[in-house]
DNA sequence: TTGCTCCTCACGTCACGTGAGGTGGC
DNA sequence: TTGCTCCTCACGTCACGTGAGGTGGC
């Protein structure tokens, strides 16, 4: 019957004499025989379950885990729950990675349109981000009864030029005007600006918004703290009052 | 101006009073000021600050490099870098995960045919992994003679039947019984079976493994070293003399 | 005898968690 | 005064890696 060192153990399974000897103090893998010096004595049995313990290690079970199946009586029930558990973990932590790539593309994209960018500018980031949802959510409120306005509107204008009834038309044009400042009251209610600069989150009056200079996402406006004027994110208002 | 707390600052940024005192500990978040009695004050640009690390530490990027970032005259650049960086470490991650789940999900399955289960078939299920390519590579091989042959054939009995023709069709033959031969000559040199009992590799005489009752993966066979009879699986033959 | 391998401490990694025992501050 | 919070050691987690200083075995 042949036997192995540690280093040879190691070599024929792909790792250090460092982990052969660690998974000696762990448990896992203690030698069949010791020489009269101390050296560890690997059998070919011991080579086999070495070669085991790297598979599942390979599969990110735990050295417990690989120690708890060894042990087991009923080996069989065992690796099939742990095996489910390991696919769930595997699962759950591909989930968050995929997760946090998503984000990281939107930090990146949102990288691109900064000109003067610090570190502060993260925070500015992080703030627009949690906010997202909120501000999505107002939007969709936004067109939800903007776009069924505007289709009623087309409707009674073709009415009105084919049947020269005009009436529905004029009750959809008063009906518009209505929602219109309504709903630019309740956009402007929810919605603050994060100013590049100074990166505090601020309200501006709803004339200088309207008449702002504007992309999707931002707005030249001035900043009240800082007085600097720039292009400011739109982010969802959490209480923050109007302060110019 | 307002000054927070150890356990203010943890509770506002969702973190445990622990980590705060760590990150103080490690230089990336230390505190603006200290009471008489050493208990640690943080500023309001503390708090951005440790919303900003929680942010980072949320996507995964190492404490160290926060810290680098915070300590950076150009961070522009550095976060581009970083991001990119972390993007490549997320995407090895979620692909090495995935790797790891298409082969739990073949353990999974091979487990299931299985019906004496111990520790040590575990073994043979790496084994047979590992030669799965090799394995994979000879049948390929053995198909793609095989296949063109047997087309050949059909087609030279057609031009049999229908011209009355049979030279084409007797060379076929000739050429199918020739190469019949020498690829189950070339499967029978290339491939082992791995006995469910003993979980050794070994070889048979051709003429059993011709004979024995088998599904597509596997013979039923007696093993030479533990003379058990039992369904053993096919696996890629590395070196191993037949023995029986 | 000379290299090479192996041995055992013992500390380091990474980002904290978990007590223990003591104290500040309302 | 009483709780509550916070403080600093100091050790634990997880699976090893990395020396240091010494020794077995061919």
């Amino acid at each position: 019957m042949s036997k192995y060192t540690t280093g040879e153990i190691a070599k024929l399974c792909g790792v250090t004499v460092r982990t052969v000897q660690y998974y000696d103090t762990r448990g896992v893998l203690v030698p069949s025989e010791l020489t009269e010096g101390g050296r560890r004595l690997y059998s070919e049995e011991d080579l086999q379950k070495m070669k085991i313990i790297c598979f599942l290690r390979g599969l990110d079970f735990s050295i417990d885990n690989i120690a708890v199946l060894f042990k087991e009586e009923n080996p069989d029930k065992v690796i099939a729950l742990l095996i489910e558990q390991q696919e769930q973990t595997l699962r759950r932590e591909i989930d968050e990675r995929q997760k946090k790539l998503a984000t990281l593309s939107e930090v990146s994209d949102y990288l691109k349109g900064i000109n003067n960018f610090s570190v502060e500018s993260i925070g500015d980031i992080a703030r627009v981000m949690e906010n997202k949802k909120k501000l999505r959510k107002v939007r969709i409120i936004m067109l939800s009864i903007g776009i069924p306005l505007e289709i009623a509107e087309v409707g009674t204008f073709i009415i009105g030029i084919s049947q020269g009834f005009w009436i529905p038309f004029i009750i959809a044009m008063v009906l518009l005007i209505i929602f219109a400042v309504i709903l630019s009251k309740y956009y402007y209610d929810n919605i603050a600006y994060i100013c590049p600069e100074c990166h505090k989150v601020f309200r501006s009056s709803f004339r200088k918004i309207f008449f702002a200079n504007h992309t999707p996402n931002t707005r030249k406006l001035a900043c009240p703290h800082c007085n600097k004027k720039s292009f400011c994110v739109e982010t969802y208002n959490e209480g923050v009052e109007v302060s110019a």
